[in-house]
DNA sequence: GTCTATATTATGATAGAC
DNA sequence: GTCTATCATAATATAGAC
C-alpha cells in the first residue's frame, strides 16, 4: 500500500480487482472442486477457468487446501442463506409443514446448486483433516439446527420407534441429492437430465411424498 | 509356457502363484479406488497394499484404467451374487415384498461392501468413458430389472402420480447408501459407527418404512 | 496484483535383468 | 511372474521481475 497522496486512488483501484479477480479465482475453484474432487482438479485447471495465471492463486488464497476452503465456505454459505431463512420463518407454525417446506426447498437448492452435494460426498468418505474442519465447522452446526426441527415436529414425523434422527438426516440428503450427485449417469441411465425444472419439482414431491406421506390441504406453495 | 514335459508342473504353479497375485493386487485396487477415487488412487499405494511390487499391476491388468475396471467388475459380480437371487427367487409370490427383500438384502450389501457405493459415487458424477463403460455394461441391465420389478409391484408402491421409475431409483439408492457412503462424516457428526450391525439393521428399517410403509403380516425374515 | 520462470516432488508407464 | 531401475510427464509451490 503507498501513502504518497496521488498513489490511493490507483491503490483502491488495484485492490478492487484483485476481490473480482479473488472471485473469479473461487467460483472457478468451486466448480473444479465439485466437478473433480480435490485429487481430480488441478490448480492450473482452476486458474485457466478464471483466466488468471496460475502465481495468483498462490497469493490470493495460499496453496490449494486454503483455496479448497475459501470454496466450501462459499458453498455453505448459500447453502445458510436459504435455509436459516425457513427455519426461522415466524409465519410457519407448523413444524411438520415446516419439514416439508425444508425439503422442498434442499431439493431446489441442490439443483441450482449440485456443486454442494458433490463436494460434501468428496469429503465425508474418507478420514483427515479435510473431512474434520468441513464437519465442525460447516455440517455439525447445520445438523443440530436440523435434529431440533425434526424434534419439534416429533411424531407427526411417522419415523418407526428407535431410530435416531441421524437415520433421517442420512435418508434425506441421500433421497434429495444423489439424483443431482449423479447427473450424468442419471442422462446416460434414463435419458432424462434431472436438472430441468420439471424433473427437479418431481423429485422434490416424490422425495415429500416418502418421507412426510400426502400433503395436507393447506400446504401448497 | 514351456514346452519340455519336466517344466510343466512348474508352469502350473507359477500360473496359481500368478492368479492368487492377481486377485491380491485386485483386492486392493478395490479397497484404494474406494477410498480415494480413481484420481485419489496411486498404482503405487495399490502395489504396496498388495504387497507386490509396482510393474506387476502393469503385468497383470496392462494400467491403471484397465485395473480399474477389473474391480468395478468385481464389486459388481458381488452384487449381482445376491441381486439376482433375490429377483429370481420364486417362493416369493407377493412382488412388492420382493421389493422389501431387495431393499433390505442391498442395505446390507452395501454396509457390508461400501466399496460398491463409492465407486459408484465417484464415477457417476462426471462424464466420460470410465461412466459410460459402467452405465452401458453394469447399472442399465441391473436397472432394467429393478423398473421391471418396480412395474409388477405397481400401484401398491404408493408412488405418486407420474413419477417416474427413475425418481424412485435414485431416492432409493441415496437413502440406503448415503450413510455408509459418508460413514467418516457420520462418525464425527453423530458419534455412530454405522458400519456396526445394530445400526444397519436400523437404517435397513427406517428406509424400508419411508419407501413402503409399515410391513405387513407375515413379512418377516 | 499480476505475470514468467523454475524448483521439487510424485505419478503412470516402460525396459530389461532374473 | 516378479523385481529393479528409469523415463516422461504433470502436479504444487516458490522466487523474483514488472
Amino acid at each position: 500500500m503507498s501513502s504518497n497522496p496521488e498513489n490511493i486512488a490507483a491503490d483502491r483501484a488495484a485492490a478492487e480487482a484483485g476481490s473480482e479477480t479473488r472471485d473469479r479465482i473461487l467460483q472457478a475453484a468451486l466448480q473444479a472442486f465439485a466437478a473433480q474432487g480435490f485429487d481430480g482438479a488441478t490448480t492450473r485447471q482452476i486458474a485457466d477457468a478464471a483466466g488468471v495465471n496460475l502465481g495468483l492463486l498462490q497469493y490470493h488464497f495460499g496453496g490449494k487446501e486454503k483455496l479448497w476452503r475459501a470454496a466450501v465456505e462459499l458453498a455453505f454459505s448459500r447453502l445458510r442463506a436459504g435455509l436459516t431463512q425457513i427455519l426461522a420463518d415466524e409465519s410457519v407454525v407448523d413444524d411438520l409443514e415446516r419439514v416439508r417446506l425444508v425439503i422442498r426447498d434442499h431439493v431446489r437448492f441442490v439443483a441450482h446448486n449440485p456443486e454442494f452435494v458433490r463436494i460434501m460426498h468428496d469429503v465425508g468418505k474418507r478420514p483427515g483433516p479435510r473431512m474434520e474442519w468441513l464437519v465442525d465447522t460447516h455440517v455439525a452446526p447445520l445438523y443440530r439446527g436440523i435434529v431440533e426441527l425434526l424434534e419439534r415436529a416429533g411424531h407427526r414425523l411417522r419415523l418407526p420407534d428407535d431410530v435416531p434422527p441421524i437415520h433421517f438426516h442420512y435418508i434425506l440428503a441421500g433421497a434429495v441429492g444423489l439424483i443431482f450427485h449423479q447427473s450424468e449417469e442419471c442422462k446416460r441411465l434414463a435419458g432424462i437430465d434431472p436438472f430441468e425444472d420439471a424433473h427437479i419439482e418431481t423429485h422434490a414431491r416424490a422425495v415429500e411424498h416418502f418421507l412426510l406421506g400426502p400433503p395436507t390441504q393447506e400446504a401448497n406453495s
